[in-house]
DNA sequence: ATTATTAGTATCGACTCGATATTATTGCAA
DNA sequence: TTGCAATAATATCGAGTCGATACTAATAAT
């Protein structure tokens, strides 16, 4: 019986992202298609390639590829291919893609009538299972450059210590697949 | 940018099952699969048809349909029709299939790290969350028939008001399909 | 120059999805 | 009692996802 508690947290978390994914299908987009583009509506230049989104997603670069290319069919991302590295692709979010987003799921209206609180200390054990789960994993965290040990916040935006880049001020929030909790 | 919050727990919520359902793959168990199994072996004996698997997962019918098919074919769960109603099936869970639930996923890994505490203000945040979910989508609960308005406890066990029957001490800790919360 | 590694695709069988239709059984009303 | 709706389970369709595996092309290492 000593796993009553984490064996209930588990299920609990499989049936919210169950009922949540039932949620997110729409004539266009499925639950692993809505995962992909949202990711990478939020990630960096740097970061949104198949590669970095099948890691990202724990899913798999077989179906990630045919992901990517069905929401490239319907108009929602467009393919970029980098000049320096012909193998590398960096995907881009077109508005139609942005606005596909534009939705609050039975989640989001749930956590409305969370207190902010019990809303905070939720995401904070979230993310410390999740942390815990990618490490057990050997997956990389991902995250915003400004939470970076490589980032120089500097005005007018910051620069990237690791990729020698420098950041727009919104870019220092978007998620890089290098990030790493600073010290 | 009201929504950054609600949108966050939403992606660690999905990342999490992603990543746990990437751990639950084993040779002859999906994610769905172990879904179905994990509720049978925990559900009670009016709550073990294909409708209520149903329900609970929040799948489709006719996926749950195979899916049970399935784990009755690997030996995993057995078919019982009911004499009384013969549309009716209720399944129980095999030697086999209990055995094949004795793992410890990446979660529970993950949830080992955690403090008590914090493991539980994280299963009350949870639950508050699939509790409101559950309503936004017109779903009933589930949920132990000890906590049920509908419980009457006994020297030996328990009684269901609603469904005129008895309960083993066991069978107290199960979950019913009908279980709706003490006032 | 050869080899190893990396990034992206393609294919296989099994499975899940939403949507829809079908069968068998039960309950209800005229 | 007959007829009809409601219910439980199953079957089917195309599209998509899964793990596994194999493949091409480009780059990096030796």
């Amino acid at each position: 019986m000593k796993r009553a508690r984490t064996d209930h947290i588990r299920d609990l978390i499989e049936r919210l992202a169950r009922i949540n994914a039932a949620d997110e299908w729409t004539d266009d987009l499925n639950p692993t298609q809505w995962a992909a583009l949202s990711y990478l509506a939020r990630a960096n230049r740097f970061s949104r390639s198949p590669s970095q989104v099948t890691e990202y997603m724990s899913a798999t670069r077989g179906t990630v590829s045919q992901t990517l290319k069905a929401l490239s069919r319907k108009g929602l991302i467009e393919e970029v291919r980098s000049t320096v590295d012909r193998r590398w692709i960096s995907y881009t979010v077109t508005k139609r893609g942005f606005a596909a987003l534009d939705r609050t799921t039975v989640i989001e209206q749930a956590l409305d009538h969370l207190a902010e609180p019990d809303q905070e200390s939720l995401a904070a054990g979230l993310q410390t299972l999740l942390q815990g789960a990618l490490e057990a994993r050997g997956k990389r965290p991902f995250g915003q450059c400004r939470s970076c040990r490589h980032h120089k916040p500097e005005p007018g935006g910051g620069y990237c210590m690791l990729l020698h880049e420098a950041l727009k001020p919104e870019e220092t929030m978007q998620i890089c697949h290098e990030h790493q909790a600073a010290a």
